[in-house]
DNA sequence: AACCACGATGGCATATGTTG
DNA sequence: CAACATATGCCATCGTGGTT
């Protein structure tokens, strides 16, 4: 049996990426013809149409579509796999790296990843942008580098995860609150009026789940987006708010610097079941 | 090593189809 | 009808394998 000739990987890819014969045999530096020829053989190996007129112009069949992801990590690792074998000199690095972090990483992380990078890698620039959602087609279209953050769904072979850190939940009243004084239990927590905080504006979370097992029950006065506000509406009234803790961070490195808010005592700094800010069990964050 | 046959590939020229 | 894109016939070139 002859083998399947691997080059039509390469002409399959440009094919599918341009949608066009000529711009793909221009990528290719080869003449429309060839790249005719080549879609042709790839249509007897394949057995499928893979680019069909549609007027002036091709279009992917279902089965190109379906192939396309394939084809393009096939033929990055086999370009990965031809290339001469090279040393990273990170002193001599210089690019780019896009971060999408959940709220609270650039907080907690970014002054010592950044002194680290400027000590190990000087010339490389970290960009931080926002997680609004769990989406990960950003990685997988090369806009955003690494994402951290709560493991959600299947992530497709194509993304690597590594367990960073595992966050807890501690609990934030403004300094001088009335929960301060005395016992924190499940029912003091409860009481009194509370922020939420839900990226997608949902109205209950976690938390309200966890106090929902244990037969109580809290009141929402507000919802906001992120840890940030939160703490600044802390900070200013009597709501009482819940806040991300990496537990591999040592000290109140991060409500610390929340003046005026006081983390609350004893075993109040973490909810009933140690629940993280977003999975009913304890998750490691993602690197992807 | 040299030669030859064969198949695969690509370029040129041209046919065909579509759009504005 | 012109312009553009794809498909195809014909030919040249190249690589491979077999033979001498």
């Amino acid at each position: 049996m002859s083998r399947p000739d691997l080059n039509l990987l390469v002409t399959l890819d440009v094919l599918i990426a341009e949608g066009s014969v000529a711009k793909a045999a221009r990528r290719l530096k080869l003449s429309p013809s060839a790249m005719s020829r080549a879609l042709a053989r790839l249509r007897e190996v394949t057995g499928d149409p893979l680019l069909v007129r549609a007027g002036r112009g091709l279009v992917p069949t279902p089965r190109a579509i379906e192939l396309g992801t394939d084809v393009g990590r096939l033929v990055k690792e086999a370009e990965a796999v031809l290339r001469p074998a090279e040393r990273l000199d990170l002193k001599r690095l210089t690019r780019s790296f896009t971060l999408r972090n959940s709220d609270g990483f650039v907080e907690n992380f970014g002054p010592s990843l950044l002194a680290r990078v400027a000590e190990e890698a000087p010339g490389v620039q970290l960009r931080f942008v926002p997680k609004p959602d769990k989406d990960s087609a950003p990685m997988r279209e090369g806009s955003v580098d690494l994402e951290t953050g709560v493991i959600g769904g299947s992530t497709g072979p194509e993304v690597r995860a590594q367990a960073l850190f595992r966050d807890r939940f501690v609990g934030v009243v403004r300094s001088g609150h009335p929960l301060c004084d005395g016992k924190i239990t499940a029912a003091r927590f409860a009481a009194g009026r509370h922020i939420l905080i839900s990226r997608r504006g949902l109205d209950r979370g976690p938390i309200d789940d966890a106090l929902e097992l244990a037969g109580l029950t809290r009141t929402i006065a507000t919802v906001v987006g992120g840890f940030a506000e939160a703490l600044a509406l802390a900070r200013g009234s009597d709501l009482k708010t819940i806040q991300a803790k990496p537990s591999a961070c040592t000290g109140p490195a991060f409500l610390a610097r929340s003046e005026g808010s006081g983390l609350l005592p004893g075993s109040a700094r973490q909810n009933r079941n140690g629940r993280t800010r977003a999975e009913p069990d304890s998750h490691p964050a993602s690197l992807r």
